[in-house]
DNA sequence: TTATAAGTGTACCGATCGGTAATTAAAGTC
DNA sequence: GACTTTAATTACCGATCGGTACACTTATAA
């Protein structure tokens, strides 16, 4: 079984990108960060962006599947759940590592609207919207499509109050703000 | 009457770099998009963060100026003020030019904490809190710092739904949750 | 053993990065 | 008219950008 170094390099990528950003990170320091020769990182990806990609498709599958669980672990019925998101918020935010959104930076650094980058950092945020419109449908809330859209708003929300905001909790601001809207939509 | 050269230059180098992202636009390209030669710009500034400084710099005055007209002319009483805020922040979606918001892409692309351009778009959310609790306070509605909290998370939520999202409408959205929590603060 | 694949190290490519030097042309002020 | 300021032009700096070439080493599998 040998460890494959295309996984070891985008591992240890997200790590550098997100914490110095994309633009900023060039390929020499994504060597010597990485301990991974440029000769073998150019064996696996065709270029740059290809990496970026990587990255940001591993990242989808961490977050949402770390999301998505943590939330099951926190609340029993669904109604519950789309509270609890706001408490798997403040832990992320709580993590020494947090450094924002990984999507939202990219959508940030590569704004066109037709690139591969953009397009997956939103593709993301699509997903999340879809898992949490079934919680909402399964909680039995009127127009749960509305609602959830309304929750992912408070969600990014939250993450960019932490990253640029001077609120103590975003989290639970947010969390608060939450509970009204789905109280209010019974 | 002379026609200033650096706020010539700050002026269209807001637009390039709100076009194109700051680490990727280079000095040659603002040279070539500004018409303003190279030697003149560093002469009005130090570095290229410093020019980034002073388009963030002008880019507060232009937008909270905008948004707080905007606010008292869609609206005459606070608390309705405090709701006219997402029909503004509708009308700047909507515009051709928009881009998303400056300060959240500049904290992305700036991600330490203590660097100036962190510091400068965080001072933006800080500004724009503060203005929003004294429109809170003056509708004399309970803990009017928590809710300019959700609120402020509702309108950086929505920004990033209207880059990222697939909804059509966040500001909409954002602002049917302003009105819940406002109603239920009363 | 031997062929095949995977990975390393180093040197290098042209282009672009942020930033500077030297010179000259205008235009405003005394 | 003399002088100062502002700006433009052009060429250039060392460093770094994303990406490649080449020679060498390991490790696997037949």
């Amino acid at each position: 079984m040998r460890p494959n170094k295309r996984d070891e390099l985008v591992k240890k990528a997200l790590e550098v990108f997100n914490a110095n950003g994309f633009h900023a990170t060039g390929m020499d320091r994504l060597v010597s960060e990485t301990g991974i020769s440029k000769t073998s990182m150019y064996k696996h990806f065709r270029t740059k962006d290809d990496i970026i990609l990587a990255v940001l498709q591993l990242r989808d599958e961490n977050f949402r599947n770390w999301l998505y669980r943590r939330v099951e672990a926190l609340a029993d019925t669904p109604r519950a759940q789309l509270l609890a998101i706001y408490d798997a918020l403040e832990e992320w935010f709580a993590l020494p590592e947090f450094r924002g959104c990984m999507f939202i930076k990219a959508s940030a650094e590569f704004q066109d609207l037709d690139h591969p980058i953009h397009v997956q950092s939103a593709e993301h945020k699509r997903l999340l919207t879809e898992h949490f419109v079934n919680t909402a449908k399964a909680a039995g809330l009127s127009d749960p499509a509305g609602l959830t859209r309304q929750l992912m708003i408070l969600k990014e929300g939250a993450i960019i109050m932490v990253v640029m905001g001077h609120s103590e909790n975003p989290a639970m601001d947010a969390k608060a703000a939450a509970q009204a809207l789905i109280e209010g939509s019974a």
